[in-house]
DNA sequence: CGCGTAAAGTGTCATAGACCACTGTTCCTC
DNA sequence: GAGGAACAGTGGTCTATGACACTTTACGCG
């Protein structure tokens, strides 16, 4: 379990070690840790050497000590990265739905004021424009308006629409996607939406503005969605510093 | 300088006594602390203790080590909680409003199962329940309910909740604020909301759930808050991976 | 049976010494 | 002068040990 010829240090080793248990459930959230004189007996090294493992499992959240009593598991893996970026297609995929669109208009036309200065690109500068209803098993989830600048996605068609705007830019293209920067807001429906996603009147929506950039800065999407607010929650995870 | 009879610990002195000196810029950024076993032989302490008290600076981003060459003071710790975690003082002073609250009620009481569930805290464990009017620039803002188990976040009282919780967990309890989980959702005011918020029937409202954990895992805040839609739109940033 | 106290177990703090790998300097050789 | 080897200093790792404070459990007294 333990080498102590290694060039790997005993108390990496050991931090890999208890890693692993937990995120195979070995150890579970809440369960003790064995005591720290306990490890060391187990395996044959000092005490300090075992608190200098934990003191990093501590540092990386995944334990936290309880003097006079033990040292836990913690609940949240607050290290895990899962709460990224996603597009509609793998966040649905994560919730455990079939993701699909239903589009309704596709075309290419000149920026508007308003959406050129979203994207940061010349007044009547040529974009895609994508409106589609998004759906998740077959139900429409939200209503969705794209727009795509021409000249930093090329090569853009219904067929790449249909499968993933996301995928075809990081596998075909090659360009790596950075961040984006979201607006979360509150309303009600209108006319037109709530024919389209099956709605009664003064039902709620959930606006959501998404802007997003390629890891060179560059914006190259900004979209408006209008989701149905009973059946769809956004998660966030966050943290301090 | 260092009192080894002190009941504070002979490495936290220490750890003060270094952080004093880089915040009064006796220590400036990029310069070289003494060495470890400088500091050892100055205050007659051991270089391990030497070594507990530097790790803390390290982890907590004041300095960092570089191998065979020396300590060095990091350069100036960008105040970041911003695009983070943020609570709702916080969020309102970055937008330029001046934040305030209407307290409704201020109560020590008996988790509900829903609360305990939610905090991971045995079934009847005490917490505070504390309900208040968000305001901003004295307008009505939010709706908000919020749950803490008495046991993690001690001697709470109705004047710490007017100054900041998260403040007094920081400063005055020495307990670091690691990740929140939220979930958003739209929907529609119900009376009550509609007499304490200002608001006509039918009005949408963003509903904010949100769990806070400390970096140790333990959850010590849940939270329900119901946001004006026509005044509040929640922002955030993502990246991949 | 209840209550307090003792015991056992835990993390916390600290010591002193040792060897290693890495970095920068100094000095010697060619 | 250039190159390399030796050296001194630094952080990194590890051992072995001890005292202390806090928590839970067990026991024994009343």
């Amino acid at each position: 379990m333990i080498d102590k010829q290694s060039p790997i240090p005993i108390y990496f080793q050991l931090v890999e070690k208890i890693q692993k248990e937990i995120e195979q459930a070995i150890l579970k959230p809440g369960d003790v840790l064995p005591s720290e004189r306990e490890y060391a007996d187990t395996y044959d090294i000092s005490r300090m050497t075992v608190r200098q493992a934990i003191t990093k499992l501590v540092n990386d959240g995944y334990v936290h000590r309880k003097k006079g009593t033990g040292t836990f598991v913690n609940e949240s893996k607050i290290d895990q990265p899962l709460q990224g970026l996603t597009s509609f297609t793998e966040d649905m995929r994560e919730r455990g739905f079939v993701p699909s669109n239903r589009m309704l208009s596709f075309q290419v036309r000149e920026a508007s004021d308003y959406i050129a200065g979203k994207l940061n690109i010349a007044l009547g500068a040529q974009v895609y424009e994508i409106e589609r209803i998004r759906l998740a098993d077959d139900q429409p989830m939200a209503l969705e308006t794209t727009w795509v600048p021409c000249d930093v996605i090329t090569g853009l068609t219904e067929e790449v629409i249909y499968d993933s705007l996301y995928n075809y830019i990081e596998s075909k293209l090659g360009l790596a996607i950075g961040s984006a920067s979201q607006v979360i807001e509150s309303s009600i429906v209108n006319e037109r939406e709530m024919n389209l996603l099956s709605l009664p009147e003064g039902a709620p929506v959930l606006l959501i503005e998404r802007m997003t950039f390629l890891a060179d800065g560059r914006p190259f999407e900004f979209v408006k969605s209008r989701y149905r607010a009973d059946r769809y929650r956004f998660r966030i995870q966050m943290s301090r510093s």
